[in-house]
DNA sequence: GTCTGGTCGGCAAAATCTTGCCGATTAAGC
DNA sequence: GCTTAATCGGCAAGATTTTGCCGACCAGAC
């Protein structure tokens, strides 16, 4: 929360460029996080495997190693450490992928320093990963508790009515329900069986 | 809807291009899926409160309301449903947001016809993003059914809990649920709030 | 035509869940 | 000690949901 104490952030950043490395870092630094810099993958692997860090920036275009191989090898050692990417060559399917990965936030080059340091602090008040640790369904406040749960049933037999390419019998076997609850479920929810027969 | 011939995705395009989007809409339809279109959010959104689909594409610049506002509104509606947008112009922050939201793809224009369709098709067996997009939730079939709406019950409430430091008052406003039945819920699920201190 | 497998929906009893009312408890303040 | 705010849980009337039983449909097989 705040990085006045001694609960400072510890960060990871990772850059080749070792000029633009040792200015975030100080910036970083006397803003009051604490950071530990590693000029390639390799490096930042060691450092990872010494301990837990709190953040990882790292930027997505390196030699060797890139960026995506990186978070993929960061994740193996620390699954839910926040991964933020930074890249001036960024294409929507680099995007796409470091996302999916889980990066939590993805910042363009030259990446201002007060900026990064404005998203790693967000990472620290808000449930940091939480967008895809949780998935889409806890969207915010938004919708009541009733209404989160019935969207949840109706995925739930949409879904396996889908995967069962719409034979009831099947769905009843899978998802161990009484039929004449699920008959009532889906009038209830309006679900209809469009997935006919393959 | 077209319940004849098999077991399509029933996909709703959405992008106020006519030209391109009468072009994928026939692509698709050859191709065997069953496709609605909608030139505009608000067109698309009327179309979602009719039923579900089973993913949507959309554009992410459209006149009026934006893909991202869009996909936020049709989450409300249909919470689980693959989102895929698509864009010519889709900046890094854009793309990030649209991930986020739990899209599931994200491609660039001129969309390819034959990549939408293996990009949807993916989606059709393995849940693709699934890992992130969609929660931990509809792992396998394993659970029955009645078990899994309990556990995302849980889920809900053991989240909002933390959210809200554990202030059962809060978590009341926040999923608008009566006190003495999430009390329930909680004895019956043994939730218990030890969320402390920070 | 007749039979069979897969589905539906009406009905009603049984099982559950929801919620208002009320008193109890605990921690913090006055 | 007394008061207030935040929670809990017992109880019971109500509201909903779950299910078994039964008859009906429809499509394909015989």
């Amino acid at each position: 929360m705040n990085a006045s104490s001694a609960a400072a952030l510890y960060v990871l950043l990772v850059d080749d460029d070792h000029d633009v490395l040792a200015a975030n870092a100080r910036f970083l630094r006397v803003s009051g996080l604490d950071v530990v810099v590693a000029d390639c993958a390799t490096v930042a692997v060691e450092r990872l495997k010494e301990g837990p860090v709190d953040a990882i920036v790292t930027d997505l275009v390196m030699p060797g190693q890139n960026g995506i191989e990186f978070a993929r090898r960061a994740r193996e050692l620390q699954p839910f450490v926040p991964v933020l990417f930074f890249s001036g060559y960024a294409s929507v399917p680099d995007v796409v992928s470091a996302m999916r990965l889980g990066a939590v936030d993805f910042l363009e080059k030259p990446v201002e320093p007060e900026h990064l340091l404005t998203r790693l602090l967000a990472l620290a008040d808000g449930p940091v990963g939480a967008a895809h640790t949780r998935g889409a369904f806890d969207l915010s406040e938004a919708m009541p508790f009733r209404a989160r749960v019935l969207a949840y049933e109706r995925h739930l037999i949409e879904t396996s009515l889908a995967q069962h390419q719409g034979r009831i019998a099947d769905v009843l076997k899978a998802l161990k329900i009484n039929r004449r609850t699920l008959n009532e479920k889906m009038a209830r929810l309006g679900i209809r069986r469009d997935h006919a027969i393959d």
